[in-house]
RNA sequence: GGACGUAUAGCUCAGUUGGUUAGAGCGUUCGCUUCACACGCGAGAGGUCAGGGGUUCGAGUCCCUUUACGUCCA
């Protein structure tokens, strides 16, 4: 930094505005590399002079929405302050561009749909480009390969990364642009399935043909962690089995079409109602098949008839029962949500067969229900008519149908949900993470005490990372799903669908004897619970873009903070905890800063899908981007907080008053010397305590800091501010100009280039732009490097803060006369008497003629009282002023 | 049903280990072209701290309980 005194006149504008200043400053900041990660600066550094953030990387597919703006402000500010006080600051950003989000905006932007069917084209166009706004109808969409459909998210995905990275520019964020990357770039491939591999090698991942939640919308399986319970609407109908004595047995159930599915009747152990019935068996309507009637604790006595159908799969408790009760599988539903063409075995023969062939086979869910009911009710098995209801249903959170059950084979990752000893070593973990606020821990544990499977990794999508696994195949063309092969580390990343195992040519690819790699691609969040490792270096066997760097990633990792919203802890949040657990056996971050959510006025979360989210880009444009911060930064963590344009213009005032504030405080000419030069000559009583105040709010905020407590810095330095602004700067205007001669000046001038350098700072995290365009009007090099400000630079003076409190109130006292007596503050005090404790009063005598000129007071005299007050004040309407 | 959170001025929120008369901003009312700022300045009005009980010399704050709302999990 050049030393003031070589710059005596600050570079003022006229008219200074915040209009403008993204566009400016954005430029330098990039040009000049402010943010830039010094590498080599923090492997020499001790541990604790680094600061590693590990931003979730966001999908960029689709506009922002405001909660990103929330949340990522909150990194920034700390980010900000962590680099001010010298730290280097690791703070990368990616793209989290594979998985379902990308799919289904390529699929509207194009008008296409990936089918694993469809043959690869090597000439296709798309038949849309730019389809933004309304979504094109699955019928309209054009059947492609995924070798043309992945192009497509690529191409996309970049399209919408470059817009998203000019919006957090010009917000602001002070991340390092040259750290980035994509879950779906090389490298993150390449880790991803390195790391999936040492899961397998060490057990850790397994494949299992199990029944699982299935959303036919989307053909993929779905994850416990993705699940959404919603409301659905439905129907009991109360069906007649017949027993074998020739009674009927009655069960209500909102499923009649999978009747054909129908494996058992259930009831309570303790149910006497059916306790002559267990262990006998029942016939079923239309069908015939035979069942047996069996208990189970799960059966609810309150419910419907008592007594349930378990079909294979209508539900979860049918799972569990099928498991724990060794039944046999009648699957009819497949993966489309249709029912099986081909006629079941155990229905051909029966009384049913021709009712299935005819008009069940091939149906949806939807009308082989319809047409089952018609056939009950002909039967006479339909008992009275069906009654409607709302039940809950699992729906895939993206998906709106609820999800279905089927077998199938998929890998898994073990994270707890079957281990009590895993389990209890993942809660364990969370206790090694600080949570801020710390009751969002509990979020954390009940959710990890909750699981009730391993983590399901696999989807059945394209968009994303794919296994890098082949299976052999039998001399039947069957896989050996039993014996796959996996890739050797130093290929990765490969794609099974065109790479090839070891030892085998391309001839061999789907015959007898040869091999055919996995069709799955991985969940996005196994790729995106790498994130730490896939920023930080960790060192990969193939190292595809050369950004292996062990000696960072073992300095930074565990990283210090992970900022993310509360909503993905269960998710994001958890599943990163996994595969670090499990493959560095540590926390990946030692802190987590939890952001709540923004709320629409009517307290509903915001969300695109809603229709009601604000774009980024408009609040950006309108208010300027250190308002928006100011908003976002004003909230707390883990605070779930309403969208308020209030607040914004709130924050663009600060920042404007800021401007005009500073210009005015350099405005007083020549100032000599700078640092302890500077604090020598400030020897004013007023003077000395207003920096005696500012030491203690440069005390606080930095507490604040520390205590990840951002709001409260901002709400601190903001109220010493104003107070700055409206009563200091008004009492020391005259003296400034030089009305108490030159020494008393040049106190004031110092103090105010002092108190502006510190409270600069101060701001600087939350107002990176008018901060910075402050900072350039006298001072060299961006203030965003500048050192964060420490309380001896406020003087070490023995002085009381009392004295400014004293000497506002007195002037309060002055305002308040005036304003009662309906006169501008410009009105001359020619009398008037201060009222006040001895103490007090003496305080006010030590810048008496600061008040004065500050009042106008020109005839002043004191009494004794409890109180600072303004007695019997006689004032003078100002003269109209002259042009 | 379980877990967590929230409840303070018309609105949005502070309120630290319990301690004078509960604060801020917005909004509102009144006034002011004051040589940085009208995107401004000054002043005022506005509160049964959700309800009930308890601990204490003293409770917005601690304990119990009820209610309402939100989120997550069953």
């Amino acid at each position: 930094m050049t030393s003031p005194s070589q710059l005596p006149e600050a570079q003022l504008p006229d008219k200074p505005t915040v209009d403008g200043l993204e566009d400016r400053w954005g430029k330098v900041w990039q040009e000049q590399g402010t943010y830039r990660f010094d590498r080599e600066r923090a492997v020499s550094l001790p541990r604790d002079q680094v600061f590693s953030i590990d931003t979730p990387p966001p999908t960029a597919s689709g506009s922002l929405h405001v909660g990103h703006v929330f949340s990522y402000t909150h990194t920034d500010c700390m980010a900000r302050y962590q680099r001010m006080q010298g730290r280097e600051v690791f703070y990368p950003i990616g793209w989290d561009d594979n998985g379902l989000p990308t799919e289904r905006r390529v699929q509207n932007y194009y008008g296409v749909r990936g089918d694993h069917a469809a043959a690869y084209d090597p000439d296709f166009t798309p038949p849309l480009r730019g389809a933004e706004g309304k979504s094109v109808k699955a019928a309209d969409q054009v059947p492609v390969s995924r070798a043309n459909f992945i192009p497509l998210c690529e191409e996309l995905t970049i399209q919408d990364e470059e817009a998203f990275e000019s919006l957090f520019r010009r917000l602001g964020f002070s991340m390092d642009w040259d750290q980035s990357y994509r879950t779906i770039d090389a490298r993150s491939r390449a880790v991803a399935q390195e790391a999936f591999l040492h899961n397998v090698e060490r057990g850790e991942a397994y494949q299992a043909e199990a029944p699982g939640l299935w959303d036919v919308t989307f053909q993929s399986a779905v994850a416990q962690a993705e699940l959404e319970a919603r409301d659905y609407p439905g129907a009991f109908h109360r069906i007649a089995f017949r027993r074998a004595d020739g009674g009927t047995v009655e069960i209500e159930t909102t499923r009649p079409e999978l009747i054909p599915a129908v494996v058992a009747l259930i009831a309570h152990p303790e149910d006497e109602r059916y306790a002559d019935l267990f262990g006998t068996t029942v016939t079923s309507p239309l069908f015939g098949v035979e069942i047996p009637v069996v208990a189970h604790r799960a059966a609810e006595p309150d419910k419907g008839a008592g007594i349930a159908m378990c079909c294979t799969f209508g539900d979860l408790t049918d799972v569990v029962w099928w498991r724990e009760l060794r039944l046999p599988i009648r699957a009819v539903l497949t993966r489309n949500g249709r029912l099986q063409a081909e006629t079941p075995d155990w229905i051909i023969g029966g009384p049913g067969e021709r009712l299935y062939a005819d008009e069940l086979a091939t149906k949806t869910v939807f009308t082989a229900r319809e047409h089952v009911v018609a056939a009950l009710r002909e039967s006479g098995d339909l008992i009275g008519e069906p009654v409607k209801t709302q039940r809950k249903a699992n729906f895939f959170e993206k998906g709106d149908k609820p999800l279905e059950i089927v077998t199938s084979r998929q890998w898994y990752i073990r994270n707890g949900g079957r281990d009590a000893d895993l389990r209890d070593a993942l809660v364990k973990r969370g206790g090694e993470i600080a949570f801020h606020p710390a009751f969002m821990r509990s979020r954390y544990t009940n959710w990890v005490d909750g699981l009730n499977g391993d983590w399901l990794v696999s989807r059945q999508r394209f968009f994303g990372v794919p296994f890098p696994v082949w299976y052999p195949l039998d001399a039947d063309g069957q896989p050996d799903h039993a014996h796959p092969i996996l890739a050797p580390a130093e290929s990765l990343p490969i794609d099974p669908q065109s790479d090839m195992p070891d030892g085998y040519s391309a001839e061999q690819r789907g015959v007898p004897g040869g091999f055919i790699g996995d069709p799955d691609v991985m969940d996005t969040w196994a790729t995106s619970s790498l994130s730490p490792q896939i920023a930080a270096g960790w060192p990969v066997a193939s190292d595809p873009e050369g950004r292996n760097d062990a000696q960072l990633f073992d300095k930074i990792f565990p990283m210090d903070l992970r900022p993310q919203a509360h909503d993905i802890i269960r998710t994001w949040l958890f599943a990163t905890v996994v595969r670090s657990h499990l493959e560095h056996d540590t926390v990946p971050w030692t802190g987590a800063g939890i952001s709540g959510w923004i709320l629409d006025p009517d307290r509903k979360k915001m969300s695109k899908s809603k229709g009601n989210a604000e774009t980024p880009d408009g609040i950006v444009e309108q208010f300027g981007a250190d308002a928006v911060r100011y908003w976002a930064a004003s909230s707390r963590l883990g605070a779930d907080t309403a969208y308020d344009t209030g607040q914004m213009k709130v924050g663009r005032r600060l920042a404007m008053k800021l401007l005009n504030a500073s210009k005015f405080a350099l405005s007083f000419g020549e100032v000599r010397g700078d640092g302890s030069d500077l604090t020598a000559q400030v020897t004013h009583s007023l003077d000395r305590a207003m920096l005696a105040a500012l030491r203690k709010v440069v005390e606080d905020a930095t507490r604040g800091f520390e205590d990840w407590d951002y709001t409260r810095s901002l709400e601190l330095t903001e109220t010493f501010f104003w107070t700055f602004c409206d009563d200091y700067v008004e009492l020391v205007k005259d003296r400034a100009y030089g009305g108490q001669g030159e020494e008393a000046a040049a106190s004031a001038r110092a103090a105010l280039r002092i108190a502006l350098a510190v409270q600069l700072r101060l701001l600087a995290p939350f107002l990176p732009y008018a901060t910075e365009e402050v900072w350039s009007w006298w001072q060299e090099g961006s203030v965003h490097r500048a050192p964060w400000p420490t309380a001896n630079e406020c003087g070490t003076f023995d002085s009381d803060p009392d004295i400014l409190v004293a000497v506002g109130e007195a002037l309060a006292g002055i305002r308040r006369a005036k304003s009662d007596a309906k006169l501008g503050m410009r009105a001359e005090v020619t009398a008037m008497t201060l009222v006040g404790p001895a103490d007090r009063i003496k305080l006010i005598q030590l810048a008496e003629a600061d008040l004065r000129s500050a009042g106008k007071v020109t005839g002043l005299t004191y009494a004794d009282g409890a109180e600072i007050e303004v007695r019997d004040v006689t004032l003078v309407p100002p003269p109209p002023r002259q042009k």
